[in-house]
RNA sequence: GGGCCCGUAGCAUAGCAGGUGGUGCACCCGGCUGAUAACCGGGAGGUCGUGCGUUCGAAUCGCAUCGGGCCCA
C-alpha cells in the first residue's frame, strides 16, 4: 500500500491502468483464466466502418462491456470477437467522392478492381480507427482478431446460407418494384429509405371512359411522370361513387368521384355548378374502360387496355379514385399481380424515361413533370403543389423512385411463421421488445429483396447458363473453385465475375452481376464470427449466442435479419437472449444530429471527465432501454460520486501506513474475509452496519444484473458510495483513526475498511475498469491475483448481513438529521456539546435503534445524554388558546373575560388538569376541550426537530462545563488549521501558546482537563494557556489573532524541537 | 396513417400488483475544517403533459388527445 495525495485524476488513472493492462497482458490472462469456464457465447453487433465512433456507438459498447465483465467474474468463459460491418454503398459513396464521381459510369472507367480496392483501405482504416476508440473506452472485446464482413472466410458465410435458402426453395428471381436509387442506380433495402419534406405537384386528372362522349374518371397523383405507366385506376368497393355534371365557363361534363368529395374536387377545379345525376357503389365500376390521355405521346399508352379495378387500401381522400402503374408503386404492384395487369415501367437504372415512353424519352422522371402536366392539356382538372413526406436514399439523398425490376429475393413471407415462433423462445429484455415491437414487425415482414446492382459488396454466388438457364449457387470458395477448375484471388467484384462453370448443357455458366444488400453480410454474423462454415468444432459448440445487445433501430436491421438468415439456414433464432437498448439524445430529449450543431462526442466527454465516468454515467442515467438524454450536469455529478470514492479511499491510507498496517492474509499470502469473519462479533457496531451494507449491495446488486437492470445496479453503488461510506461510516470512523496507541478498535476500523473497499472495487470492475482496477492495484496483497478483473464476483454473505442493525442505523441516521436542523434552529455549533437530546417517540423500532446504538447517538449528537421518552415528555410545555367558536355562544357576555382567564393561564396545567377531569376551573368558569386548543411550547433553550416516527428535542443551555468544552474543541480546531498551515505532518509534535482576551473564558479552558484534551489533540509537546499575558519570548513559527464566538484569542505555535 | 417506448419541481430520475409524491444536480441559507480547489446539513420549489372515465380513493388502471424517440407505411 502507497499514499495517494492526488486528487482524483480521471486520465491519468486511466492511462495509467490501460498501460498496465498492456503491459502485463491482463485482457489475455482474463481470458486464459476462464477459459475452462461454461461458454458463453456473445455476438458483437458491427458497427459500420465510417468515421468516428459517436456516443451512441460509445453507449452499445459500454453496456456490452459491462455485462461481459460482470459474466466473467462469474466465472463464464466469454467469446467476445468484435465484428465490423465493411462493404457497402455507405463506402462505396464515400469514396465515389472522395474521387470526384458522380455515376456508375465512372466507377466502370475508372475500373472496377481498383475502386474496391479504395474502398477496402477506406473501410480498413476506419475499422483500426474505431478499435482504437473502444479500446481507449477500456472495452474488452477482442479487437485484435474482429470478424470482418470483407474477409474470405466471412463472404463464404454469407455464400453458404444462400447456398441453404436455394436448397430450401426460398431464394427467388422475381421481378417486384422496390426502392430504386437513380443516382446510384441501385434498389435499396426499405431501411436504406430517409424521410423528409419534398415539394411535388399535386394534380388532378380526368381520364376519358371509353364509349362516352364527355365522361372522365377523375384521379389525383404527386408523381406525374408515372403517368405514362398507367394502367388502371382503382376504387374501393365500400364507397359510393357519384356520376356528376359539372359546369365551367359554359361547358358540362360529366365526371366520377367519390360522392363525399365530389365537392371539394369541383372546388379545385373552379367549377361553377354541378348536378349529381347518380350514386352507384364502387363496385358497380369496376370493369369500366378507359383510355390514356397521353395516348398521343406514349405509343404503348394506345394499346393498353385500361380499366377500373377494386383495392382495398384506396381511401376517401383526394378523388377516392387511384391511378395504378404497377411499375411504379408498391401497392399499385401488388394490384397488378392480383388483378393480371401488365407491369409497365419505361425508366431506367438512371431514372430516365426509356424509348417506351415516346415523347418523353430520355428525359429525367423528375424533371419530365412538367411536360407530362403540360402534355395533359385539357385533361388537366386542377393543379397544385404539395408538401410531403418523401423517400430519398439514405447515403446521396437523391429522392428515390419506385421502380419495376428483376431482383433476388429470401422469400421471408414463407418462413414468417416460424421466426415468429422463434420470437417467443427468444429471452427479451425488456420483455415486449420481443412479444411487442419486434413480433409486429416480423408479423408484417415482406419478402427480402438481397440484390443490389453494385461493386462493394459480398458478390451473390449464384451462376447462371447463359445457354439453357439453369442456375447453381455456390456455397464455398472451395465449391468454386472446384468446379471452375480456377483459383479465387479475392471473392470480390470484379475478380469473381470472370469466373465460368461449365454448364451440364455444354454452355457456360456466368455470375448474375449483382452483390448483396448489406445486411445479409451482418445477418450471417452469428456463424460466421466462429469461421463456419470452413470451420465445424467452434459452431457445434457455442452457436447459437447466448446473447446480443444493440438499439432499438436493430429491431428492423440486425435482429431481423439475423433472424431471417437464421431461419432460412437453420430454422432456428441465432440468439437465446436479446437486451435492446435505447437512442442516445441530447438533453432536450432531440436526436443528435450534425445539422443541429447538438452532437456530444465520446471523445469530448472522456477529455473532461474520463472514460470511467462516461461509462458509469450512460449506464446510470436511465434504463437501458429507455432513451438516453444527454445531460452535461449529470456526467459531472457521477464524476463528483467518483471523486467521493476516490477520496473514501485514500483518506485512510496515511494512517494505515503510520501505523505498518497488514490487511490480515488469508491462504497462499491471498486475501480473504477470514479476519472479519472471525471477529465480526466483536467489531463495533458501525464496522458491523458497513460490513452488512456492503454485502446487501452486492446482493441487490447481483438480482439486478440478472435482468440486466444496469441502471438500478449503478445507482445503488453510487448511493452506497455517497450515502453509506462517505456520508456515513467515514464520519463515524474517522476518530479512531487517529488513535495513537494500537488498539483493536483501530484494527477493527483498518480491517473493515480494507475488507469495504476491497468487495466495493470487484462490485465496480465491469462497470468502472479502471478505476477500480487502480485501488485494487495499490490494495491488493501480495498473494492476490494482478488485477481486479482476475477477481470473482463477490457474492453476498449472508452470515455478514444484518437487516436489524441496517434498520436500526437508518434510525440512527433520521436522528442524526434530526440533531442537526433543531441545533441549526438553536444556533449552536455541533462542535459545542449539549447537555441532553431527547427523543420522543411511540415506536418500538425506534426506541429501540436510540438504546441499542446510544454510543453512537451521543457522539453523533455530541449530548451528555441521548434519552427516549415514550408518551409525553414532562419538560414540554403548552400555551392555552381560547376557541372563541364555542366561548362566544356559551358564555355570551363574559365571553372576553374568560378569553382573558384562558390566555394567561398555566396552559400545561390546565390541558392535564382537562386530561384529567375532562375539566378545568378558571376563576369559577368550567373550561372544556371544546374552549381551548394547546399548542406545544418549548422550554428556554429547547428546540426541535421532526425525524423518523419521533421527534427530537436537543436542550442547548449552556453550563460552565459545556461551555469550557466548546471553547476547548474552537481552539483545538484552530490550531489544526494552523498545524494545516504549517504543512506539518500529522504526527509531528509542537508548541504551542494561546492567549484568552476574555478572562473567563481563559479560566475555563485553563483547567486541567481541558488543557490536557487541547495539548492531546493538537499533539502538543507544551501548551500554555493565558490571559493577556505577555507575549513570549520566541516567537512562534505561526501566530495568528483569532475571533471565538466574539472573544479574542492570540496563538502561536512551532514544530517541537525548532 | 400504424406499432412500440417515453412525458413526474429549472434539469435529470424513482415510485406504476391504486391509498396523503421520493432522490440527485442546480438554487438559497447554514455547518464542518486531521478526505479540504474536498465534505456535511437545512430550506424553498411539483396542476405527476392534457382531458374524460373506472374507483370510496389514480402519478399508478382504461379511453382520448398533445409532445418526444425508434421503427414501419
Amino acid at each position: 500500500m502507497k499514499e495517494v495525495t492526488g486528487s482524483y485524476n480521471p486520465r491519468e488513472v486511466e492511462a495509467g491502468v490501460q498501460d498496465y493492462w498492456k503491459r502485463e497482458k491482463i485482457y489475455a490472462r482474463v481470458q486464459e483464466l476462464r477459459k475452462d469456464g461454461k461458454a458463453f457465447f456473445f455476438v458483437d453487433g458491427p458497427p459500420y466502418t465510417t468515421g468516428n465512433i459517436h456516443l451512441g456507438t460509445a453507449w452499445n459498447k459500454i453496456i456490452k462491456d459491462a455485462i461481459l465483465r460482470y459474466h466473467r467474474m462469474q466465472g463464464r468463459n466469454i467469446i467476445e470477437r468484435a465484428g465490423y460491418d465493411m462493404h457497402g454503398l455507405p463506402i462505396e459513396v464515400k469514396v465515389e467522392h472522395q474521387l470526384g464521381f458522380t455515376s456508375k459510369k465512372d466507377i466502370e472507367e475508372y475500373g472496377i478492381a481498383a475502386f474496391i480496392e479504395q474502398c477496402r483501405t477506406f473501410a480498413v482504416t476506419h475499422m483500426e480507427s474505431m478499435s482504437d476508440q473502444f479500446r481507449q473506452l477500456g472495452i474488452w472485446l477482442d479487437f485484435d482478431d474482429p470478424y470482418q464482413t470483407i474477409k474470405p472466410e466471412y463472404i463464404e458465410s454469407a455464400w453458404w446460407a444462400v447456398q441453404r435458402a436455394e436448397e430450401r426453395g426460398l431464394l427467388e428471381r422475381g421481378h417486384r418494384v422496390v426502392n430504386w436509387c437513380p443516382r446510384c442506380e441501385t434498389a435499396i433495402a426499405d431501411s436504406e429509405v430517409e424521410y423528409w419534406d419534398e415539394t411535388d405537384p399535386s394534380i388532378f386528372v380526368k381520364f376519358p371512359i371509353a364509349g362516352r362522349e364527355n365522361e372522365y374518371l377523375v384521379i389525383w397523383t404527386t408523381t406525374p411522370w408515372t403517368l405514362p405507366a398507367n394502367v388502371a385506376v382503382a376504387v374501393n368497393t365500400a364507397f359510393t361513387y357519384a356520376r356528376v355534371a359539372a359546369k365551367k365557363d359554359g361547358h358540362e361534363e360529366i365526371l366520377w368521384i367519390a360522392d363525399e368529395l365530389v365537392e371539394s374536387v369541383l372546388k379545385m377545379g373552379r367549377y361553377q355548378d354541378y348536378t349529381v345525376l347518380e350514386r352507384v357503389n364502387g363496385s358497380d365500376l369496376v370493369g369500366t374502360e378507359y383510355t390514356s390521355p397521353l395516348a398521343g405521346q406514349v405509343p404503348h399508352q394506345a394499346e393498353i387496355r385500361h380499366r377500373v379495378v377494386a383495392a382495398d387500401y384506396v381511401a376517401l381522400e383526394n378523388t377516392g379514385l387511384v391511378h395504378i402503374a404497377p411499375g411504379h408503386g408498391w401497392d399499385d404492384y401488388l394490384v397488378g399481380i392480383q388483378e393480371g395487369l401488365e407491369v409497365f415501367c419505361p425508366v431506367d437504372a438512371g431514372g430516365c424515361f426509356t424509348p417506351e415512353a415516346g415523347a418523353f424519352a430520355d428525359m429525367y422522371v423528375r424533371d419530365a413533370n412538367d411536360l407530362v402536366i403540360e402534355a395533359l392539356g385539357d385533361y388537366l382538372l386542377a393543379r397544385r403543389t404539395i408538401t410531403h413526406r418523401y423517400g430519398h436514399c439514405w447515403r446521396c439523398k437523391t429522392p428515390i423512385i419506385y421502380r419495376a425490376t428483376a431482383q433476388w429475393f429470401i422469400k421471408a413471407t414463407e418462413i414468417r411463421e416460424s421466426m415468429l415462433e422463434e420470437i417467443t423462445k427468444v429471452k427479451w429484455y425488456p420483455e415486449w421488445a420481443g412479444s411487442a415491437r419486434f413480433h409486429d414487425f416480423v408479423k408484417d415482414s415482406r419478402d427480402w429483396c438481397i440484390s443490389r446492382q453494385r461493386y462493394w459488396g459480398i458478390p451473390i454466388p449464384i451462376w447462371q447458363c447463359e445457354q439453357c438457364g439453369k442456375r447453381t449457387v455456390i456455397g464455398t470458395i472451395a465449391e468454386l473453385e472446384e468446379r471452375s477448375g480456377v483459383k479465387v484471388p479475392d471473392p470480390h467484384r470484379p475478380y469473381v465475375d470472370e469466373i465460368v462453370i461449365p454448364c451440364a448443357c455444354g454452355g457456360e455458366m456466368r455470375r448474375v452481376a449483382d452483390i448483396f444488400d448489406v445486411w445479409f453480410d451482418s445477418a450471417v454474423a452469428s456463424w460466421a464470427t466462429l469461421g463456419f462454415p470452413r470451420k465445424r468444432e467452434a459452431f457445434d459448440r457455442l452457436w447459437p449466442a447466448d446473447f446480443i445487445t444493440e438499439g432499438q433501430d436493430q429491431t428492423r436491421g440486425w435482429f431481423y435479419s439475423q433472424l431471417g438468415a437464421s431461419t432460412v439456414a437453420f430454422g432456428r433464432a441465432p440468439y437465446k437472449s436479446v437486451l435492446m437498448h435505447g437512442f442516445a439524445l441530447d438533453a432536450e430529449g432531440r436526436k443528435m444530429s450534425k445539422s443541429f450543431g447538438n452532437v456530444v462526442t465520446p471523445e469530448e466527454v472522456v477529455n473532461q471527465f474520463g472514460v470511467d465516468v462516461l461509462r458509469f454515467y450512460v449506464l446510470w442515467a436511465n434504463a437501458p432501454w429507455d432513451d438516453l438524454k444527454f445531460n452535461w450536469d449529470s456526467v459531472k455529478t457521477i464524476h463528483r460520486t467518483l471523486n467521493i470514492l476516490w477520496n473514501v479511499y485514500r483518506f485512510p491510507l496515511p494512517y494505515m501506513i503510520l501505523d505498518s498496517f497488514e490487511p490480515a492474509a488469508g491462504d497462499g499470502g491471498r486475501w480473504d474475509d477470514s479476519f472479519v469473519r472471525a471477529h465480526i462479533k466483536d467489531m463495533p457496531k458501525e464496522d458491523r452496519w458497513i460490513i452488512s451494507r456492503v454485502n446487501s449491495l452486492a446482493r441487490t446488486m447481483a438480482g439486478d444484473m440478472q435482468e440486466y437492470y444496469l441502471h438500478k445496479v449503478t445507482r445503488a453503488l453510487a448511493a452506497f458510495i455517497l450515502e453509506d461510506l462517505s456520508r456515513w461510516y467515514v464520519q463515524l470512523v474517522r476518530a479512531r483513526m487517529w488513535l495513537e496507541e494500537d488498539s483493536p478498535e483501530k484494527r477493527y476500523a483498518y480491517e473493515t475498511v480494507y475488507y469495504v473497499m476491497r468487495r466495493l472495487t470487484a462490485l465496480l470492475a465491469p462497470f468502472t475498469p479502471h478505476i477500480a482496477e487502480e485501488i485494487y492495484r495499490n490494495l491488493r496483497l501480495a498473494g492476490d491475483p494482478e488485477s481486479v478483473h482476475m477477481l470473482d464476483w463477490p457474492e453476498a454473505d449472508d452470515l455478514l448481513i444484518a437487516p436489524d442493525l441496517e434498520s436500526a442505523m437508518e434510525v440512527i441516521r433520521s436522528f442524526d438529521d434530526a440533531v442537526a436542523t433543531a441545533r441549526q434552529n438553536g444556533k449552536r455549533k455541533l462542535r459545542w456539546p449539549v447537555s441532553e437530546t431527547v427523543v420522543v417517540t411511540g415506536s418500538d423500532e425506534v426506541k429501540t435503534a436510540l438504546e441499542g446504538l446510544n454510543d453512537l447517538a451521543l457522539n453523533r449528537a455530541n449530548a451528555r445524554a441521548v434519552r427516549v421518552v415514550t408518551g409525553a415528555w414532562d419538560r414540554i410545555l403548552w400555551k392555552a388558546e381560547p376557541v372563541m367558536r364555542a366561548i362566544g355562544p356559551e358564555f355570551g357576555k363574559e365571553g372576553p373575560k374568560v378569553k382573558a382567564l384562558i390566555e394567561s393561564a398555566d396552559g400545561t396545567t390546565l390541558k392535564a388538569a382537562i386530561e384529567r377531569d375532562g375539566k378545568a376551573e378558571l376563576d369559577g368558569y368550567a373550561i372544556t376541550e371544546r374552549h381551548v386548543t394547546f399548542t406545544e411550547a418549548l422550554p428556554e433553550g429547547v428546540f426541535a426537530a421532526p425525524m423518523k416516527d419521533a421527534t427530537v428535542y436537543v436542550d442547548v443551555t449552556l453550563t460552565p462545563a459545556l461551555e469550557a468544552e466548546g471553547y476547548a474543541r474552537e481552539v483545538i480546531r484552530r490550531i489544526q488549521e494552523m498545524r494545516r498551515q504549517l504543512d506539518l505532518n500529522v504526527d509531528d509534535f509542537i508548541v504551542a501558546a494561546v492567549n484568552v482576551d476574555d478572562e473567563r473564558v481563559a479560566s475555563l479552558i485553563s483547567e486541567e482537563e481541558w488543557q490536557k484534551e487541547i495539548a492531546g489533540e493538537v499533539r502538543a509537546a507544551a501548551l500554555t494557556v493565558r490571559h493577556n499575558g505577555e507575549k513570549p519570548a520566541e516567537p512562534f513559527a505561526l501566530e495568528k489573532d483569532w475571533d471565538v464566538e466574539g472573544v479574542q484569542m492570540q496563538i502561536g505555535i512551532s514544530r517541537a524541537g525548532e
